[in-house]
DNA sequence: TAGATTGTTAATCGATTAACAATC
DNA sequence: TAGATTGTTAATCGATTAACAATC
C-alpha cells in the first residue's frame, strides 16, 4: 500500500481509534464494523472509513474490521512496535509525573535519563535514575541511542536546551515549556502547552458572555 | 459588537497569540502591524486578521494593532479576568505537578481543594493543602463555588468521578484521564490526553516508514 | 446467493488565504 | 494628503460527509 501525505486531523484521530480498539479487545469484541464503531466514538462511520483507508484496506466488505488485526495495525502505523528511549529535562513536579508514568513504559517508552540544571543536589534520583545536570546532556547524548526529549523546564531553559539535543541528534522532542521551539528540519516537536489548554476551557467557561459587548 | 458561534480552531489559536502579546510587551512593544506578528508567529496576516475580526475591530487601519489593548482584549475573551476557584481529584505526580504550578495561579486559576481516594494517608497535604477523600466532595462542592475540576486520576476513578462533579454543579472540567467523559448539555470538557500526545510524536518519528508497506 | 459493509468517488461544508476597498 | 494597514469579501484549499458500486 502506497502512502502519501497524511493530513495532521488523521494522525491526532489514531490514538483515539487506538484507545477505542483496545477497550474492544479487553472487552473480547473479535470485530466491529465502521457503524457500530461510529456510534461508540461519536464520529462518523464515513469518517472512520476515510481515515483507514489512508493506510490501506484494514476491513473486509460485509464484516468489517477485524479487531486486534485493526489494533495492531493502528499501533504499527504509530511506530509503537518501537522501543523509544526518551530523557526527561526538567525533574520538577511534571517531569517527575511523566518519568513515574508507568503507561508510556508499557508502551515502549522507557525512560533512560532525567536531567536538571546543574546545580541540583547531587544524589536525588527520580525513579531509580539520578538526575544529572543539564552540562552532561552533549556526553550523554552521544553515548546511548535517545529517541525522544521530554522538556519539562521553564521556556527559557527550553530554548537553550533544545539545540543541543538537535546538534545532538535527537529527532524528537515532547516539549511542555511555554513556548515554541526552533528546531532544524528532520526535526518534530509534539508541544503540550497546559496553560492554553487551560485558557481553552476557560474560553469555553465564559464564552456566553462574549456573545454580545 | 455581536459575536456569534466562533470555530475551535480560532480559540485553540487564542492563547497563543496571547503568550506572543506578553512577550511583545515585555520587550516594550507599543504596536504590531498583522504583517509583522505574522513574520513572528509563523502564520499568515491574513489569519490573525480574520481571527482578531472574530471578536471586533481590535486594529486600526494604518496603524496597526495596540499590543497591550489587544493582549487585554484576548485575555478577556479567554475569560482571564475572571478569578477561577479549581479542584484537583488526583493526588498523584500529575496532580502534585498541576496543584504546584505558580503560573497558573498568577492568571487567576486558584486551587481549593486535593482530593484522592478515601484510603489516602491522613495527613499528607500539597502546597498546604490537606488531600481530602472523594467522599468528602459532595460536601465540598456544595459549600465552596467550585469553577474547575482537574481530574489526574486513573480512568476509571475519572468517569466514576464525573457524575459527582456535573450533579454538584460544576461546569468545566479539565480531563487527563485517558478515557473520554459524558457529561451533560452545558458542561465542558478539555481533554489533555498525554499517551495520544506521545503516540503523535512517535508516528512523526516514524512517518517515514509508512511511506511504502 | 443475498445481505452486509467496505473502499472510494463525488458533494458538501468549513477553514484558510488572497485581494482590495475602506479608513485611519 | 499619501501611505499604511485594517476589515471584509471573494477565491481557494482541505477536510468531512454522503452515496453507492465493489465485494466479501
Amino acid at each position: 500500500m502506497e502512502q502519501r501525505y497524511i493530513s495532521p486531523a488523521v494522525i491526532t484521530r489514531l490514538p483515539r481509534y487506538y484507545r477505542y480498539l483496545n477497550d474492544l479487545m479487553d472487552k473480547g469484541t473479535e470485530r466491529i464494523s465502521s457503524a457500530d464503531l461510529s456510534r461508540i466514538m461519536n464520529v462518523t462511520a464515513s469518517q472512520i472509513r476515510q481515515d483507514l483507508n489512508h493506510f490501506g484496506g484494514f476491513g473486509q466488505q460485509g464484516y468489517g474490521y477485524n479487531v486486534p488485526h485493526l489494533y495492531q495495525e493502528i499501533g504499527r502505523i504509530l511506530g509503537l512496535e518501537h522501543e523509544h528511549a526518551m530523557i526527561i529535562i526538567g525533574a520538577g513536579n511534571l517531569g517527575r509525573a511523566l518519568a513515574n508514568y508507568v503507561n508510556f513504559e508499557r508502551r515502549g517508552f522507557r525512560i533512560i535519563g532525567v536531567f536538571d540544571k546543574t546545580d541540583r543536589p547531587g544524589d536525588e534520583s527520580i525513579r531509580g535514575h539520578r538526575i544529572m545536570g543539564t552540562d552532561k546532556l552533549p556526553e550523554f547524548i552521544s553515548n546511548n541511542r535517545v529517541d525522544i526529549a521530554a522538556l519539562t523546564l521553564p521556556s527559557e531553559g527550553a530554548r537553550k536546551v533544545c539545540p543541543i539535543l538537535t546538534e545532538g541528534g535527537i529527532k524528537a522532542i515532547w516539549n511542555f515549556a511555554h513556548t515554541d521551539l526552533d528546531v532544524p528540519e528532520g526535526v518534530v516537536v509534539e508541544n503540550v502547552h497546559l496553560s492554553e489548554s487551560l485558557m481553552k476551557l476557560s474560553y469555553a467557561l465564559h464564552a456566553d458572555e462574549n456573545r454580545q459587548d
